[in-house]
DNA sequence: GCATGTGAATGGATTCACAGCT
DNA sequence: AGCTGTGAATCCATTCACATGC
């Protein structure tokens, strides 16, 4: 297949914060193909979205050059190279350890079931929940199996929802199952093993960072916020 | 009450990525408080955690000088210090909006019923689900009775756990209803009012990070991050 | 001596503003 | 003309390093 201008091929370190912005773009784009827009200018999408255009040239510029000067992003060739970036054009096999409401709600989850994600199973080591499906219908089958899971559905996306006392070692168990991914919900700093990436979301923080605001409100200056799109850690500064 | 130092009342206009430390370092300091320790330098507390000794120095100084220098910080202290910093030393009632997979199981989880929140109630459209309980009890109420449910609980944070679609409309419902710190979980760019603290959680886009990492590791150099802490948009550019 | 609290220095990320292409 | 792509400028967060106080 002719490949216009780069593939994603230079090595150029992007940041998270620039990825999790591609994720945004891409949802704002296919928004707007359904509205069956064919082309739509930087300034338009900040526009639109509350963004800043500069920054959206500047995050797309990264992968290749996109946009035809004078006019503007082809929206959906725009839409299929995100997706191409992103890695969701090939489907990323998911398993969730821990059938808790947490677990099992992800599961269920409709962001976390389409778009190139697929939940292939829940693990979990209680005995009365194995055997047992999610609403949806996805298995709960036991946290033994998991090596077995892993390798037969080419698993690659491993998520932590079990409780904090027993992330770490889900972790490990995760990890040595061949799993490089990992996306945990407790709330513990995990010792990550490089070669394996690991990115932490604790929700009880964005409770807490609300109270803080209802806490001090008169105090601060009210800013609100986009999407959350995260930061990274220093590069191993063992 | 004698108030040692300074309250939290000087408004130095504190950025998120401090306060989303602050519910880290809370943690932290209960999880040692666990093990009776007594007190901790910034120095170990990085250590044991990650973390920088600088910056959680930083981080706290805004609140008052806490430490004694030479010893380092009284943990239960720090602790409670820390506690009415965010605003969890009262009681903080929450209501959540949509009683899909999501609603349920945020209305379940124990980070959303614990340490200073409360869930009163899952408010949801639809008659099916009206008059049910989720399975730890939260009852499911109409959504048409948001207001009276917020004014006789005194609820202060909403939770949006409903498709993308319904998100703006029940983002206002929410702030009609006199609520004004809004957690949203619904992954569009909602329109904030100001006066209404709006924070948003995007899980797909966590994901995707992921599928990201996966499909251009060999060109990255991997880093792992720690706990995602947020970032706050420009004061108003409008 | 040791650890805090903090100005100064560094490092990133965002925004500006314009050269260059269509 | 209009809009992209990008160096330069700005802003903000993190880290360093030391004066200050226990």
């Amino acid at each position: 297949m002719a490949n216009a201008g780069r593939t994603s091929a230079d090595k150029e370190a992007i940041s998270e914060m620039t990825t999790g912005r591609l994720s945004v773009y891409l949802r704002c784009l296919s928004f707007l193909e359904a509205q069956e827009l064919k082309t739509i200018s930087s300034h338009e999408l900040a526009d639109r979205f509350h963004l800043n255009s500069a920054q959206i040239r500047k995050d797309l510029a990264h992968f290749g050059e996109f946009g035809i000067r004078g006019v503007g992003y082809n929206i959906s060739l725009l839409k299929d190279h995100l997706i191409k970036t992103l890695g969701i054009d090939v489907r990323r096999r998911v398993v969730i350890a821990g059938a808790g409401n947490l677990g099992l709600a992800l599961a269920d989850y409709h962001g976390f079931n389409a778009g190139g994600f697929e939940i292939v199973a829940l693990v979990d080591t209680d005995p009365g929940k194995i055997g047992q499906s999610s609403r949806s219908g996805i298995r709960i089958r036991g946290f033994d199996g998991l090596r077995a899971i892993v390798e037969q559905n080419q698993v690659e996306i491993g998520v932590i929802a079990v409780p904090a006392e027993e992330a770490q070692s889900v972790y490990e168990a995760l990890a040595d199952s061949g799993i490089c991914a990992i996306l945990n919900f407790a709330p513990v700093q995990i010792r990550a093993r490089s070669g394996v990436k690991l990115k932490s979301v604790d929700l009880r923080i964005n409770l807490e960072s609300l109270s803080f605001y209802l806490a001090n409100r008169d105090e601060i200056s009210c800013v609100n916020d986009p999407i959350d799109t995260s930061g990274a850690e220093p590069p191993s500064k063992r």
